[in-house]
DNA sequence: AACGCCATAGGACAACCGTCCTAATTCCAA
DNA sequence: TTGGAATTAGGACGGTTGTCCTATGGCGTT
């Protein structure tokens, strides 16, 4: 349907400019204007902002979803798939440096506005925690997984303001350097462990 | 002057203000209304709001030297002054915990809407981020003196990020532990150096 | 007492916001 | 080909924003 197809540009659209500008920041009559449409179609397929916000973070966990269902697939050892989730840092970096993380900051801003849609969008760090936590515990390491998630994640979220404060993409890879040799000192311990099985 | 006592008044507020709701989302009127003045009288003092937003920014610049220039006199050495910093996390943990770190999450709103007083803000990461390379300095690291910094920082960075979304104080003090383990392991290494001199 | 300056009050202004309504257009099915 | 639903366009609305202007109040100095 024509409907399905101005409904996903308005939210591809939408996802970006939030990403870019931030939500608040954000106005209906830009969205709209960047794509070309009227607003009158806009509130057609969208009664309110809030309504487009869902819709963007249901699509982003969606997105993420499936990306995490791949390394998981792919990646062949849990070090492997935890490097994947590192390597976004490197992957999106000219992005990062622009806007920072796109979880992060959404996240962060819809704390401070105290966003009925704030939860929703928590839901999207809670993917990437509980998935790096079954990643951890398949290293072995079952008992301080869920710490070693959030330490990452929240590594994670400091390089990517930094490297936008500095705008200094050379800062995200000597740290992402550096999580690469915090996650290969894991795996000689997984190593030695296998040996002794 | 009864003058200045109105103008610091508002900087207090707008400070507070931007901090808890972001800066773009607090309004003039808002300001106004929380002190009880007109916005009339408000205009007299500040022209524009990026005129606050600067008085604001220059007002957390000097307080946040005098508090590391403090922190220089206390501490008696360079891991004392550092664990002074780390230890803003759980000073502050409440506030965080609700808003995440004022400074982090301020350049990340005006990285996002380009806005000119975005390098101003940075000069709050910038001396957070010198400060702490001088002591790393003293503490015999002068070769990767600011690495250490940033590393610091952005690790502070994170933490606040997601204990703010995840509204969990015990996170913070989790890692803030680790933190005090690794600047610890410094300690130990200087020791062992000034053996050697 | 009269003056003048500092401070405050309060409203006017255009622009923009999210929301809503209605008319026109498109498109598919009967 | 015609009818009706789906989709689009475009303007109207009340409210809020940052900005600006003018009038009033207070207070010290001459």
């Amino acid at each position: 349907m024509a409907n399905k197809l101005t409904r996903d540009r308005i939210v591809d659209k939408a996802d970006q400019l939030f990403y870019e500008q931030g939500f608040e920041h954000t106005s209906f009559a830009q969205i709209a204007g960047a794509l070309g449409i009227s607003r009158g179609n806009f509130y057609y397929h969208f009664k309110t902002k809030d309504e487009i916000l869902n819709a963007v973070i249901s699509h982003r966990l969606v997105r993420t979803n499936s990306m995490l269902d791949n390394w998981e697939l792919e990646g062949d050892t849990p070090a492997d798939r935890i490097h994947s989730f590192i390597n976004i840092l490197v992957m999106n970096r000219a992005k990062i440096k622009r806007y920072g993380c796109p979880v992060g900051t959404l996240c962060t801003e819809l704390a401070k506005l105290d966003h009925p849609a704030r939860s929703h969008a928590n839901e999207l760090l809670t993917l990437f925690r509980t998935w790096l936590r079954r990643q951890f515990e398949q290293l072995g390491r079952s008992d301080d997984a869920d710490e070693l998630a959030m330490h990452l994640l929240a590594f994670s979220q400091g390089v990517a303001t930094l490297s936008s404060a500095f705008q200094d993409e050379k800062f995200i890879h000597s740290e992402v350097k550096r999580l690469d040799d915090w996650l290969a000192s894991f795996k000689t311990a997984t190593n030695t462990e296998s040996e002794v099985l």
